[in-house]
DNA sequence: ACGGGGTAACTAAGCGCTTGCTTATGTCAG
DNA sequence: CTGACATAAGCAAGCGCTTAGTTACCCCGT
């Protein structure tokens, strides 16, 4: 919202920002931040460089607005699945689906997230770090409100829960768009995983 | 082997290339390739800039070099593990528990092995990814085999041998030595859930 | 209808610095 | 003397980012 256009309005084709936005995530994920120069970025989205500065301070707040609604949209993502019923097996099951589903679909957007922190400033890394910190919770929560009400059974319900994310985050590092298996295929297979790992069947 | 030298034998310190290769593991996993210079790596390692070039033709040969030996050692240690029982459950604890103590453990190596493969050159490339190929299969054989004599029960064995591959090579991304659970804890719990994801308690 | 003034988007040129790597030279053990 | 190892100095290229200037488009008093 801070570049709505007065007069266009929708029928803008695509806004200098946003085309600024999908250079710099194809070519991090592709090369890493700093494999990629400003030059490649301004370039792929078709303007000099110092265009790139016109709409953003630097290269590493370019970075960071790309990991920012990348890992809002997965928190957000993990909340909906939590709030759509109250039986913690639906939840675990909508929330692993749209958790692996995103990171395939999404893979290279999700490479940034999880790979690039590093690069992130101090403060930017901070940011982040709480949004991470909260989708951790997320299926925290649901691993163990199961185990509360004897749905599930695990041993250890925090590292159980770590695992069903790492699992989902992984999918991002091996997935190709070539390969053989839909994010659909994935996501049902990651499903029965995780029904297992939680031990769900009494 | 093409350092050994002549006459300290075991006394002998650390070689200049064994120092350089212990910076480049240290800077390349917090920085990654391209974040890491030349002269950070020979400076770590207590040299001139120069002498990288006298123990290596390049900062990709170097790279190249940590890769292959991360890579070979995982490879090696997976063989091990298939080779130490004929009891498929057996030979997938021991894989399971000895690769994830190992990525937990060598953390900061097996994020080079497993994240920096993009800044390898055309051909170093296509020989890890060999490697990598004969990686996927040993665990895959650990899988078919359990199911093919009844005692695994998995819809898709090969896409559960990636995703036990796959969850240990994210214990990379995640640990930290500072952490409360060490590398024990975590095989255990991991065993645990391997034997689960393949269905292994008919 | 018109022109002056303001604003936002963009570029050409290039600054100061760092990069990976090379060259010339020295040192020292065998 | 030789050869392996190291360095000081530095090169050409590329880096992130800045500056000065151009263009296009808006509003608004006359």
């Amino acid at each position: 919202m801070p570049d709505a256009h007065p007069k266009t309005g929708e029928s803008r084709p695509e806004s200098a920002r946003d085309r600024l936005i999908a250079a710099g995530v194809e070519a991090f994920a592709a090369k890493g931040f700093h494999g990629t120069t400003t030059r490649d970025i301004s370039s792929a989205a078709g303007m000099s460089p110092a265009a790139l500065y016109v709409h953003y301070k630097s290269k590493e707040e370019l970075l960071y607005q790309i990991s920012r609604t990348g890992h809002e949209a997965t928190l957000q993502l993990l909340r909906e699945s939590r709030a759509s019923s109250d039986d913690p097996a639906e939840q675990l099951l909508a929330a692993v689906r749209e958790f692996v589903a995103h990171h395939a679909r999404g893979h290279t957007r999700a490479r940034i997230v999880n790979y690039e922190l590093s690069a992130l400033s101090a403060e930017h890394y901070e940011e982040i770090r709480a949004i991470r910190r909260a989708i951790n919770q997320e299926m925290r929560q649901i691993v163990e409100s199961g185990v509360a009400r004897g749905m599930f059974h695990t041993p250890n319900a925090r590292m159980t829960a770590l695992a069903l994310l790492s699992l989902g985050v992984d999918v991002a590092r091996w997935y190709r768009d070539e390969g053989e298996w839909s994010h659909q295929d994935i996501a049902d297979h990651y499903c029965e995983l995780a029904l297992r790992m939680v031990g769900a069947r009494a």
